[in-house]
DNA sequence: TAGATTGTTAATCGATTAACAATC
DNA sequence: TAGATTGTTAATCGATTAACAATC
């Protein structure tokens, strides 16, 4: 195996080109090249054919792209060409949200199961996901074979919460709590925090009584 | 006028480093090192400590930083000395969860106002808040003087709300839209997406059956 | 004094861009 | 054929790291 390994900069940026493409596809277009992409993404053109080319080549010159084959390649390259099932832990107003959220089916992920350690909410429904008792977590993980979390419980919880789900075979957990968690080697984990955003956005931003 | 402008990347790791100091804060601890930071927060001592440096000095040798002085800086350097008055546009799954977010108010931001262009939502409650016409949204963004806006609408509908809040005086927006936005120079733009982090998981997780 | 840690410089590393031959 | 756009190379640009004098 000679294989290159692709900077994880470049794999931060194909979901946006797969999510744009999509749109794309929606909007009945048919054909696209690396400047309208640039444009519509505010990235270069250069960069974005220099990001697929460690993947291969899926252009033609003087055309630019077929947005349904590109779009393929994307899903298949990102394993979104199947939908993984995910687990959602915290039913809260986030996991809430989240486990109501419309969007994810189309984009290669569900979620199967949902969970909250608050004898009131265990039996209780959100949507059609029964929410169900943490302490039955590791057998029904183990069982569904599910590797996708994301994360909703307070920050206080969230690092304990994570060993079990690591510990029942979860390698890829997505942050809601505002803290930075440990994982071993092989499992992934992403932030979201809408402070984190704000605040970065906020440097810029002239306060009134200065 | 001889200020050498910041590099954005070093802007986005600010609010990681001013989370985990008040994180320490609240485990009452007093003192810590770049070091300890970094291990906290998997990034290196050096760019730490050539981070804040852009700032100007706040450690001691042999001693390191003292965690209030440091986040009280970090809290002036990004503007969250003060707290933000923000306006939720889409009173929704996701609308709901941010609208009754706690963690806002200790971190710089709270919400003020929340929309939606639904009658049948128009006038009910989400906590304290009632849901107001968006139609009105003009009139009392531009009177209470609000710069920052979570955007927690349709895709489809993004960008013409996007255009209504920058021109009545929004220039931070947050947007929990999976699409890209438009906007005039000087406005901010921050996006958050789950499907954006999930995929970018996705591509290193093995399918089962390849 | 000995140990620890800062702030900063210079070296290294990696990412982006510009340019262009290839070719549809 | 003329125009457009790819994939790729080399040059440029910027970010990270290693190292260390300064000093608490």
């Amino acid at each position: 195996m000679d294989r290159v390994t692709i900077p994880d900069i470049v794999v931060g940026r194909l979901p946006l080109y797969l999510r744009t493409l999509q749109l794309m596809l929606s909007e009945g277009r048919q054909v696209t090249s690396s400047q309208e992409l640039g444009e519509r993404l505010g990235i270069s053109a250069a960069q974005i054919r220099k990001d697929l080319s460690q993947f291969g080549e899926f252009g033609k010159q003087g055309t630019g792209y077929s947005i349904e084959f590109l779009t393929d390649q994307l899903r298949s390259i990102l394993h979104v060409d199947k939908i993984w099932d995910m687990v959602v832990v915290g039913a809260g107003d986030i996991g809430h949200a989240i486990s109501r959220y419309l969007g994810f089916s189309n984009r290669g992920f569900r979620v199967a199961l949902v969970f909250d350690n608050e004898t009131a909410k265990i039996g209780q429904k959100i949507g059609d996901f029964v929410i169900h008792d943490i302490a039955n977590l590791p057998s029904m993980v183990q069982k569904a074979n599910i590797q996708v979390a994301m994360l909703a419980v307070p920050a206080s919880q969230a690092q304990v919460v994570t060993d079990i789900l690591v510990k029942n075979g979860v390698r890829a957990i997505l942050n809601y709590a505002p803290i930075n968690l440990n994982v071993p080697k092989g499992v992934y984990v992403q932030y979201t925090d809408p402070v984190v955003h704000l605040q970065r956005m906020s440097f810029y931003l002239e306060s009134m009584n200065d």
